[in-house]
DNA sequence: CCGAACATGTAACCTGTTACATGATTAC
DNA sequence: GTAATCATGTAACAGGTTACATGTTCGG
C-alpha cells in the first residue's frame, strides 16, 4: 500500500515550480530557446530565480528526457535549440498550472517571515527598520509600476500581484507605525 | 578587489532564511531545544519549511559552530542541550531582521507565479481552475483565522499577513473572474 | 580586430527533503 | 510491556547558485 503510493508519486512525476516556469515561458511567452528562457528569469523582477544557468539548463535536459519539451536543434547559423511542448507537456503544464494546492499555498515570504520580530527590536531600532522598510517597499512599487508598462499579459498579471503585495503590506506597516510617526 | 568583496561577504556570514528563522525560534519564541524549534516549524501554517531534521539539526550545528547560539547540554534526565543565543547571536540576528533589501524582496508565491498562464487555459478548465483556487483560498483564510486565537506575537502577526495575502487573492481572483460568474 | 552580447554547458558547493537509525521516557 | 512521544542525528538524494569553460556572431 505505502509502496503503491509511492510509486504514484513518483510516476506522476511532480513538476517543480522551476520546472512549470520554464514550460510556462516556452508555452505561454513564446521563448523558444534556453538563453531567452534564462533570459526572461533574470530580468523579472517578480520571478524568484536567479536565471543560473546551473538551474535552467538542467531542468530543460530533465524536461526534454521526460518527453515534456521537444528540442530540434538548428543546422544553420549558432547552435541553439528551438523548443516546444509536447502534447503530454501541455497536459502537465495545465495540470501543474490548475493544481489548487500548490497554486494556495502561501509561498516563501521574507517579510512575512520577519513581520512578527519587529517588535522585539528596542524602539530605536524598530522606528529605524520600519521606516527603512516603507521606503523600499513604496520605491519597490514605483519600479514595479514603470516596469508593468510594455508586457504581455503572463508577466503582467505577476507584476499586478506583486504591487498588489507590496500595498498590503503598506497597510501592515502603517497599522504597525504608532501614530507619532504619521506625521 | 574581487577576493577582499568575497571575503568580506563570507566574513558578513549573512544568515540564510532558514538560520534567521531558527534564531528567532530560540530568542524570540522560547524555543530552546532543538526539537522544540523543529516542532515549531513543523506546526506552523505560514512557515514554509517543512522542519525537517536533516534542515534543522544543521542548521543548528551551523550556528553553535559559528559561535551565534550557545549550546548547555544536559546532565540530569534527558539528553537535551538548552540554547541560547550569544551577544553575537543577537547582534546578527537583529542585522538580518533589519536588512530591508531581504526583508521586502517580493518571495516565492506560487500563486502569484501561476497568475498570468491562468488565461491561457482554455474557458472551462480556467473558470473551474479559479473557481476551486476561490474555494482553498477562502477555505485558508478560515483554517488561519482559527489557529490565531491563541498566539504569541511573532506567530501571530505572521498568521496576519497571510490572511491579508489571502484576501488580496480573493480581490484578484474577483476581477478575474467574469461577472457571469459572480452570479 | 576587438569587445559585447549570444549561446550552451559543467563542476564544486550549499542547503533542504526523505528516509532511516537510535535510544530514552511516559502513559496505558 | 508496549505504543506513543520525546529527542537527536546521519546518509542518500535533489535542486539551485556560483564560477568557470567554450565557442559564435555582430557592431564599430
Amino acid at each position: 500500500m505505502r509502496n503503491e503510493d509511492e510509486r504514484m508519486k513518483k510516476s506522476e512525476g511532480g513538476l517543480t515550480e522551476l520546472e512549470g516556469a520554464v514550460l510556462s515561458e516556452i508555452h505561454h511567452r513564446g521563448n523558444s530557446t534556453a538563453f531567452q528562457v534564462r533570459k526572461a528569469f533574470q530580468v523579472s523582477p517578480s520571478l524568484e530565480w536567479s536565471g543560473s544557468a546551473g538551474a535552467v539548463y538542467p531542468a530543460i535536459q530533465r524536461l526534454v528526457a521526460a518527453g515534456l519539451i521537444d528540442a530540434e536543434t538548428q543546422t544553420t547559423g549558432r547552435k541553439t535549440s528551438t523548443l516546444s511542448l509536447t502534447s503530454v507537456g501541455v497536459e502537465r503544464l495545465e495540470d501543474w498550472i490548475c493544481d489548487p494546492v500548490r497554486a494556495a499555498s502561501v509561498g516563501l515570504d521574507p517579510f512575512r517571515l520577519r513581520s512578527g520580530m519587529w517588535a522585539h527590536l528596542a524602539p530605536g531600532r524598530r522606528m529605524e527598520a520600519l521606516r527603512g522598510l516603507e521606503t523600499h517597499v513604496r520605491a519597490e512599487i514605483e519600479t514595479l509600476k514603470t516596469y508593468a508598462a510594455t508586457l504581455d499579459t503572463v508577466e503582467r498579471a505577476r507584476i499586478e500581484l506583486s504591487i498588489m503585495l507590496n500595498e498590503t503590506r503598506l497597510i501592515w506597516l502603517a497599522r504597525a507605525l504608532p501614530k507619532e510617526q504619521v506625521v
